[in-house]
DNA sequence: CTACGATGAGAACAAATCGAGAACATCATG
DNA sequence: CATGATGTTCTCGATTTGTTCTCATCGTAG
């Protein structure tokens, strides 16, 4: 029979599986649960074992395996719980889809680039803000671009081509002035498809 | 099973070939881990060659093959470029890491609401949005929060607490007003730690 | 009170890991 | 062919990590 102590190492085990994909080093262990040696970190993980909800490999560094409700592959999934400020609590909507994160951003030929400055504020891209960029020579009208300009300068920019066959690079901020300028001088690197932000 | 320093080398050369497209050489790798020896480098590729994480072309330079994602942990990381808005071409700023989206944002006790309404506009969090929230009864001055007013009422606001009890909540929108409560009133249900958003 | 189990500390040992570097092999190049 | 760069294989020693103990403390059932 498991004992409080041996749930406690148990769950935070089971917490460290599911955030980095593999097991905690008994000094690990010992940190989070405040337990300064190893050996009686040992015997907590040996019990758990006799129960039957993980087992050790032997003398190899976070060698354990979590036994039972075999969730092998971590979720990089978190629940869609619903909308926000619609009037109703939260709870009331909750059941819905799971969103996948990797569907969402990860992709072959998409790369990260942190924006500084304030030249896309209005479009909701704040300085600091990580955007999702795909790489490609061409884009449409309307969309955001990682725009090289005179081979030199990289910027964020609204791209808007012109019937002259010039293109307008619009900033989203009232205090800077579009870029209006000729085809050659401007080459498209890549477009964005997403952004995200991180408050930490 | 891959140790700890076989992880740092393997996503290493994750990187550098998302970067460059082809893999780095023994000293490269080496030097970007701190490791001296081309032999020592060698023995942690064979090791992860052994977990078919990748395939050695054996004396060949550069002969390092990512190989398709055993059921392992799946990668949800993209190349982190640089800056952008710098004035600089983006190849010229590249970076060494990679950001991995999986720390960023998946975690336990975390759930994603999507965002209706403009009243955090002015913070960068438009109509449309996704946000991440863990879940949480308290929150710190300044944080943005998930808060339930009366039992009912589910909105997205910037938190303050005041000294006589009562707390304020403050849109980010200057065309609307922060709502000033009893505490009773209010129940947080989590704290906004990422936003994130596709345009697509 | 005593006996017992659970717990923690820490010593001592064993196994695995890691880095350095030497020596050799292979490849590309002139 | 000579040369240098790169990959491969090996041994040595130091360090890290897991394993097995003993000893001490605490709380509780009997």
């Amino acid at each position: 029979m498991a004992t409080d102590r041996d749930r406690e190492i148990y769950d935070f085990v089971r917490a460290y599986v599911a955030r980095h994909g593999y097991a905690p080093k008994l000094r690990e262990i010992g940190q989070a649960t405040g337990i300064r040696s190893r050996g009686t970190v040992h015997r907590h993980l040996r019990a758990l074992e006799s129960e039957g909800l993980l087992a050790i490999e032997p003398d190899v560094a976070r060698g354990t395996r979590l036994k039972g409700r075999t969730s092998a592959a971590p979720s990089y999934a978190l629940p869609l719980l619903g909308r926000i400020a619609a009037g109703q609590p939260i709870e009331a909507i909750e059941g819905q889809d799971e969103i996948d994160l990797s569907e969402f951003f990860v992709n072959r030929n998409r790369f990260v680039l942190k924006v500084q400055g304030d030249s896309m504020i209005e479009d909701g891209i704040l300085d600091g803000d990580m955007v999702v960029v795909e790489k490609r020579e061409t884009a449409d009208n309307g969309e955001i671009v990682v725009a090289l300009i005179d081979g030199l300068e990289a910027t964020l920019k609204r791209l808007q081509k012109n019937r002259d066959g010039s293109v307008t690079l619009h900033p989203a901020n009232s205090r800077l002035s579009p870029l209006r300028l000729s085809a050659a001088r401007v080459r498209v690197q890549g477009v964005v498809v997403g952004q995200f932000r991180s408050y930490r």
